[in-house]
DNA sequence: CGCCAGATTGATACACATCAATTCTCGTGG
DNA sequence: CCACGAGAATTGATGTGTATCAATCTGGCG
C-alpha cells in the first residue's frame, strides 16, 4: 500500500510546496514563493504522526495550533450514532487548530504518516504582533481554506454522487498539477471510507461511483488508490457545478 | 413582511453587536467588547442594499472586501442548471469578499436590507501593517467563519431533513441570545427558499419538516417567518450532531 | 376584486442508503 | 511457499428519505 506517497518528495522548506488544500481555489502557502523565508517555522516544533493517529480529539482544550508539513490530515467529527463526517483534507502548508479560545470542534488525524508543525497560540499572537506580514499570510490562508469551505458546502449540499466523485478527482488531480508532473495520474491518500465520508456518500456509493467512471472509460485504476483520469475534459463536464 | 427585522436595532458601533454568523460557534467580532474602538471603521465606506439586491457577482474582480454592519447577507452559487446552494448567512460584525487576489467564487446578496461596509483590498493591508492587533481581530473572524463552514458541511454530509431544521432553528436562537431577549422567539430573515438553499434541501420538504415540527408540538408559527421554540430540548434532541 | 409570489399539501419517482454476500489484498504464521 | 484471517473493496437486492411534479391555499398589493 502506498500510504504515504500521495504527497511524496516535499521540499525541505515550504517555499516551494505545491498549492494544498482541496476545490479549484488557488492556496496561499504561508512561505511565498519570492523572497522572505518561512516566518513561522522557527516557532514551532515539528511532530510526526503515523497513518491514522490522532494529533488532538474534538473537545480537548484548544492550546495549540497547527500547520501540516508534509502527508495528510484529516478534520472529522463523529455523531454521537456513529455518522462521521470529514471536513477537510489538509496537505502541506495548511493551518488546522486555528482556534481562538475553547476547545477543538473537530478532531485531527493523520490520514498518511504525516508531519506536523505545533504552536502555541501565545507565540503566534506575539510574532504576528512584531511581524505584521506574517498576520497577512495567516489570513490569506485562512480565507484560502474559508473559499474551500464554501466550495465544499455546495458540493454536499447540491451535488449527485456522480458529480461528487468528479469534482474531488479534478480537484486532487489541479492540486498536484505542476510543471513536469504527469496530472493524468492521481493517488489517493485516502481510502474509500475517507473519501465517502468527506463526499457525504456512503462507502458503497463511493465504490459503485468508481466503478461506473472506470467503465465508461473515464477514469482507470487496477489499485483502488491510484487513479488515472484518461478523460479530464468528459469529468469536467460531469463536475459542472464548480 | 418583517423584511428587516431579525437583526434590528443595531448599535451604532459594533463594539456591543451580538455575535454572529450560524452555528453555535462562538463568534469573534472585528470590535472587542472592551477598549479600542472598531479599528477598520474608518477605512470603508458604508453602503445600503435593498432585499435581493446583489453586492457582487461570483466572478467579478475582487478589489474590495466587506462587513456587514446590519442586515443579513448570503453568499451564493448558482450552477448552470439552476441548482443554488447559499454558503453562509452574514449578519453583523461578518467580513466577506476576502478573496486574496482573482475573482470572487460567490456571489453576495442581500437577504434584508442592509448595510454594508467596504474596504479596498489595499487599504487593509496598509492597516494591518500599522496595527498588527488588527489582522488578529481578522484572523479571529476569519477562523470563527471557517469553523462555521465546517459545521455546514457536517450538516449538509451527515443530517437528515429534520436534523437539519431543528439545527438551523437552534443556531438561529443561540445567535439571538442575549440578556433580556426572549430566545424562544426565531424570526427568520430568509424565506423558505432561502433556507431549502442554504439546508441543501427542497422548499417543499423544507415546508414539510417546518410544518411537521409544528404539529409535534416542537415549535410553531402562523407567519412562516416568525417562530416560537416550544420545546427547545426535543429540538436540542433532534438536532444530535453538532 | 383578482392577481401573484410564497407556502403548503399530496402523489409519485428515484438516487442513494442499507443490508448482505463475495472477492480482493496483504500481512502472518505454520 | 502456501493456508489462513482480517480489513478493504466490490457487487447485488432491496428499502427509504427526499426530490419531483402537480395542485391548492394564503396573504399582500395594485
Amino acid at each position: 500500500m502506498h500510504a504515504t506517497s500521495a504527497i511524496r518528495a516535499l521540499p525541505a522548506t515550504l517555499s516551494s510546496a505545491p498549492p494544498a488544500s482541496f476545490s479549484n481555489v488557488p492556496k496561499a502557502t504561508l512561505a511565498p514563493s519570492a523572497s522572505s523565508a518561512d516566518p513561522l517555522a522557527p516557532l514551532g516544533t515539528t511532530i510526526t504522526y503515523g497513518r491514522n493517529q490522532t494529533i488532538y480529539f474534538e473537545g480537548d482544550e484548544a492550546e495549540h495550533c497547527f500547520r501540516v508539513r508534509s502527508g495528510t490530515v484529516r478534520l472529522c467529527k463523529v455523531t454521537e450514532d456513529g455518522r462521521r463526517q470529514i471536513a477537510a483534507f489538509l496537505t502541506a502548508g495548511d493551518l488546522f487548530g486555528w482556534v481562538e479560545e475553547g476547545e477543538y470542534r473537530f478532531s485531527a488525524e493523520a490520514v498518511t504518516d504525516a508531519k506536523v508543525e505545533k504552536f502555541s497560540r501565545r507565540r503566534i499572537d506575539q510574532a504576528t504582533t512584531a511581524d505584521p506580514a506574517m498576520g497577512r499570510r495567516i489570513m490569506a490562508v485562512l480565507s484560502a481554506q474559508l473559499a474551500c469551505a464554501h466550495q465544499h458546502v455546495v458540493l454536499l449540499g447540491r451535488l449527485t454522487a456522480y458529480e461528487r466523485v468528479a469534482t474531488f478527482l479534478l480537484d486532487l488531480a489541479r492540486r498536484r498539477r505542476q510543471p513536469g508532473r504527469d496530472d493524468r495520474n492521481v493517488e489517493l491518500a485516502m481510502n474509500r471510507r475517507d473519501l465517502a465520508d468527506y463526499l457525504g456518500l456512503t462507502v458503497e456509493t463511493v465504490s459503485r461511483v468508481m466503478n461506473g467512471l472506470k467503465r465508461k472509460g473515464l477514469i482507470f485504476f487496477s489499485d483502488p488508490e491510484d487513479v488515472q483520469l484518461k478523460q479530464s475534459d468528459a469529468l469536467e463536464r460531469m463536475a459542472l457545478a464548480a
